[in-house]
DNA sequence: ATTCTCTCCGCGATCTAATT
DNA sequence: AATTAGATCGCGGAGAGAAT
């Protein structure tokens, strides 16, 4: 126990809503607490009147109902930050996911006139026939046989490339199918802020305190 | 001037977990 | 099991600023 002398408590949350301060005189030895024993987590108030024990209960609550309301500004304030974050990602991979779609079309077509060209059937069968023989290579004077290995490495050049695309557009919409349901995790999130049945058995926030940017409680000192 | 909306705050009730 | 300190929730009052 320390003073017995009465002391002023000013509170004062938001400075820039200055109104009507709470002003309270309390006993210091009411609200003024001793450091915990080792290994205590609560403190006896036994040296404590009936009337000082609802005082200081008053002042504790007002206390924890201040930080709890800062609690929940910043973590609201960072899950906002975070959902604008992904909402910008996603439109970018939607933007990627276009480009490559076109890219992978023009392939494509660029793949079926050389098919058109090398007379190749539907099985992908090459018959290449004397007559069919490109003007270029017929220009070259290319032995037919030279033509032949060309116009394979070439078709075998372009199934690839069509593969690589179309494998990097199937794995972009699985990543943004992912991304879009951790989205929509973190509105539900938002929206049951403070729901006993929370959705999410491994938590995807770390817990309000320092380490996070929006941390600045209005702390009554 | 009055009404409406938003934000902040304090308080009582209730829940949770430590302590006796 | 009962008690109790701390945390959280929900409500209502007060003030500020916008809308009418």
């Amino acid at each position: 126990m320390t003073s017995l002398g009465r002391r002023t408590i000013l509170i004062t949350t938001v400075p820039q809503k200055p109104t009507s301060p709470v002003v309270m005189e309390v006993p210091a030895h009411v609200v003024e607490d001793e450091p915990l024993e080792p290994g205590r987590k609560r403190r006896r108030l036994t040296h404590l009147t009936q009337e000082e024990k609802m005082l200081r209960r008053k002042l504790k609550n007002r206390v924890a109902a201040q930080t709890a309301r800062d609690r929940k500004k910043a973590r609201m304030s960072d899950l906002e930050a975070e959902l604008n974050t992904m909402e910008r990602e996603n439109k970018r991979l939607q933007a990627e996911n276009i480009s490559l779609r076109q890219k992978s079309n023009a392939l494509f077509q660029e793949n079926q006139q050389l098919k058109e060209r090398l007379g190749q059937n539907p099985e992908g069968v090459v018959i290449l026939k004397k007559e069919h023989s490109s003007p270029e290579s017929a220009a070259l004077n290319l032995p037919q046989q030279q033509e032949k290995m060309i116009a394979l490495s070439l078709l075998m050049t372009h199934l690839v490339a069509c593969l690589m695309t179309w494998n990097m557009i199937f794995l972009d919409c699985s990543n943004n199918y992912r991304r879009k349901r951790v989205m929509s995790q973190q509105k539900s999130l938002l929206q049951t802020a403070h729901s006993n049945t929370f959705p999410c058995k491994q938590p995807l926030l770390t817990w309000w305190g320092p380490q996070q940017k929006s941390w600045n409680p209005s702390m009554n000192s």
